[in-house]
Order: structure tokens, then C-alpha cells, then sequence
DNA sequence: CAAGGCACTGAAACTGAGTATCGTCCGCAT
DNA sequence: ATGCGGACGATACTCAGTTTCAGTGCCTTG
């Protein structure tokens, strides 16, 4: 259902309010005058003075939300890179509001830590989803943690991009090279682990100068491989 | 420098009534009276009612950016993984607080939100760091995005872990397998510092499942030394 | 000892966000 | 016409956070 038209006007009001005057020098009865309105009906309408930057992020929550669940995909990482399309895609079809909330949020802190706010919700979700599909596999938590935060970071990247040139291009082509990244970089943690011993899960990292040469970098790994930890 | 006997009876105090009478319905004047000061001298220590929650956050994080310039690590990820030892360390070493404050923020959502806003901070300075390092190499932005969120991500879990078991035993070991697990996963998205010889100070990071023969680890490695990428 | 400076504190008034309550008005159906 | 429900305005209230001013103890310097 279309916003009401109050709500149309009480948003305006209050863009066109931060953007002369700053976010703090607005009071909420400035925006409820300049919309015509009383201040208690800005709050029937949104919940708080932020809330009026971040209309429907609820919504847009929930349909990320019914996108993962009605999933398809063969793997957890690449139904959640589908999911967070919407989201660009959000932000993609109002450039000219996106534009205008990304200066607004780049000057006011309160805004900004709304809108991180907003993003760990959907990291959390993302993290749920990934969870749930690998279920009690080894280090299951512990991969859905770092999938979720990767495909809502190059998500981010990918955003930043297009918001600080403007809107001027298509963003899809970059968050396609981005997730595609994140999934070719996570591909060999979907293999599931043979389970057996505990040991055979264990992991040697080793670390070396590119200029040791090949004899003395065999002989520590030769070292480290003869006495594990 | 130690906290003033005033802000630590305003910290006990707030803590104290947070739990019994929950954080919403207690003011700032309940929490100055019971401390034996007045209102004026609680915002003189702390700047909101939240901060008595997340005291030095600001000391910490500039002891995690202190770490990152004066790191000498090999590797941007490595440093930042070695930074990060630092928060759990803080958070490990009054296990006591880091307990109560953590049921705390999981009760009342304007403290989870002021949480999360700390975290985003330090992803942002491991983001920069790592950006800063990887200089303009190719997707360098995305990935230093990516490095960041993963390490954060990592972090987060391990501290999630530890909370929710009460801190009984030492989070280190599985802060290690996390940390692992990240560098692992971005091994072939490391790069060199510029400094003369491009080649000089590339580095290789191999992982294996112990489980493989020694036979296996050495020919691999071999076979990658042969053929630096 | 005295005078002045300085750090800490208390008191009080003020701004503004967010909540709660009440009365009113308008549209709409029976 | 009567009843009803939803949206609005007005008002008062709580509380976080800011600002200002005044008092007090302490320490230095003459």
C-alpha cells in the first residue's frame, strides 16, 4: 500500500528542513508546521524523528526475509547473495532519495548510527539463514558469522560506490563482481568436512617471506609437519 | 589513568539498578542519588546514560589503532588479526563485567544498538588500515571490506561464544581457530606492500588438513613454490 | 597568612524527543 | 438521525542532555 498522504508530506518536510537548516536545528514541531500538520501526527506516522529518513526498512526486512525462505539456490552463500540484490535494488529505484539520505547520513552521527543499526539487522538475519542451513556442521556458527558479514560488507562496498558517484551507473554489474568474490571465496568452506576424528580437522598455517628461499621454507613446514601441536 | 571513586560508584550504582529495576525505568537522577552525587556530576563523568555501560571504549580503540601503526606484521590481515587479540583481551580480563554488561545489552535494544555502532567503529579503522595497506591494487576497497568484516566477524563469534558459556574457559584457542580460518580463506587475496621489489615480500600462506600425509603437504607446497602466483 | 587561581560539585532553568490522555471532527453504515 | 471508528489537535507529562551560575575545598604564589 502507498504511503499516506501526510506521510508524503511529513517526509519532505523534514528532507527539505535537514537539508536547509541541519538535523539537529530541526526541531519535529518545525517538520509537523512546514507539513501542516500537529506534532502528534508525526508521530502517528513515524515512530521517531530518524525513523523519517528510514521509512520501510522494515518491509524491506521482511521481503529480504520471505526471499531467503522461498529459496532455491544449492547453497546457503549464493541464496543469500540473491536475497541482498533486493536490497540494492531498493536503493537503486529511488537513486534520487538513496542520494539525498546518503549526504544527510554522511553529516549527522545519530543517522549514521541508525543506519548501521539497520544493516546488522539484516547481517543477523543473513546469519540465522546460514546457520540453520548448515545446521551442526563443524564450525557452523562460526562460517555463518563470516558469510553473513561478507555478503553484507561487499553489499556495502558496492553501495558506497555508487552512492559517492552519484547514481551515475549501474551498481549490479560491481555487486555481481563483489559477491561473486565472496562466493568463489567461501566455496571451499561449503564442502562439508568428512567427520571422523577430531584431529582431522586440525589446520596448519604457515607463513613465510616470498624472498626465503624454497630449501629453508621446506624445512621449517618439514619441522612443523614432524612435531603438530 | 584509574577512574575517579566518583565514576566508579556511579558505574556500581547504574549496574546495580539496571538490574534490578531494568535500564528503561531507571533515570539518571536514581542513579545519581543512589552514588551520593547529583545529576550534574553524572553527565560530568559520563556523557550519556549509556556510556556508564561502554566506558573506554574511546581508550580501547585507540590502543587497537596504536597496535595497527606500530604493527610489524607481514601480512594487512595478520596485523589486524593481531590487533584484535587486544579487545578480547579487554573483554577477557574483567570477565566479571563483560557477563553482567553482556545479559544486559541482550534485555534492552538501545544498548545492543550502541554496541553495535562501538563494533562498526572498529571495523571502519580495520577497513582503512587494510585499505591503506593494499594501496590501489585492483579491488583493493572491496577487499579491505571484506578482511575487515570477516576479522570483526570473527571476533564476534568467539566473544558470543565465550558470553554465552559465562566465561568459563579461555577464549584464545577458539579466537585462533576463528582468526585461521579467516586468514585461510583470504589467502590468495593478500598482497605485497610496494616498497622496491614488488616480489621481494610476497608471502605465502599454505593451510592443510592435518589429516594429509606429510607426503601430500610437502608436494603441494612444492608445487606452489614452483609456481609463485 | 592572604590572595588568587583551579578543579570539582550542586542547583536550577531550559530545550527537545517521545508518551499518554482527552476531546473533536469527519466519513460511513444501519 | 444515531451510532461508530479512525484520524487529528491540544495539552500535559517524563526524562535525557545542555547550559549557566554559584559555592567550596585545595593548592600555589607572594
Amino acid at each position: 500500500m502507498p504511503r499516506s498522504p501526510v506521510s508524503q508530506r511529513l517526509a519532505e518536510a523534514a528532507i527539505a528542513l535537514f537539508d536547509e537548516r541541519g538535523y539537529d536545528e530541526t526541531t519535529v514541531d518545525d517538520i509537523a508546521a512546514r507539513a501542516g500538520v500537529s506534532r502528534s501526527t508525526f508521530f502517528r506516522h513515524y515512530r521517531s524523528k530518524e525513523e523519517v529518513i528510514f521509512p520501510d526498512h522494515d518491509a524491506l526486512l521482511a521481503q529480504v526475509r520471505a526471499r531467503l525462505t522461498a529459496s532455491t539456490a544449492d547453497t546457503a552463500i549464493v541464496a543469500v547473495c540473491d536475497a541482498v540484490r533486493i536490497v540494492l535494488t531498493r536503493y537503486a529505484e529511488d537513486a534520487e532519495v538513496s542520494l539525498q539520505r546518503y549526504r544527510l547520513v554522511g553529516k549527522v552521527p545519530a543517522l549514521r548510527h541508525r543506519e548501521i543499526v539497520s544493516v546488522a539487522r539484516y547481517q543477523r538475519l543473513f546469519r540465522e539463514f546460514v546457520g540453520d542451513w548448515l545446521g551442526d556442521s563443524p564450525d557452523a556458527a562460526l562460517r555463518a558469522e563470516l558469510m553473513a558479514a561478507s555478503v553484507v560488507a561487499a553489499h556495502n562496498q558496492v553501495l558506497r560506490g555508487w552512492l559517492r558517484a552519484n547514481g551515475g551507473h549501474d551498481p549490479f554489474p560491481a555487486l555481481d563482481h563483489a559477491l561473486q568474490y565472496v562466493i568463489t571465496t567461501f566455496r571451499h568452506l561449503e564442502r562439508s568436512r568428512d567427520d571422523g576424528d577430531q584431529d582431522a580437522d586440525r589446520v596448519i598455517v604457515a607463513a613465510f617471506r616470498g624472498s626465503a628461499s624454497p630449501d629453508t621454507v621446506m624445512d621449517a613446514i618439514r619441522t612443523q609437519l614432524q612435531t603438530p601441536s
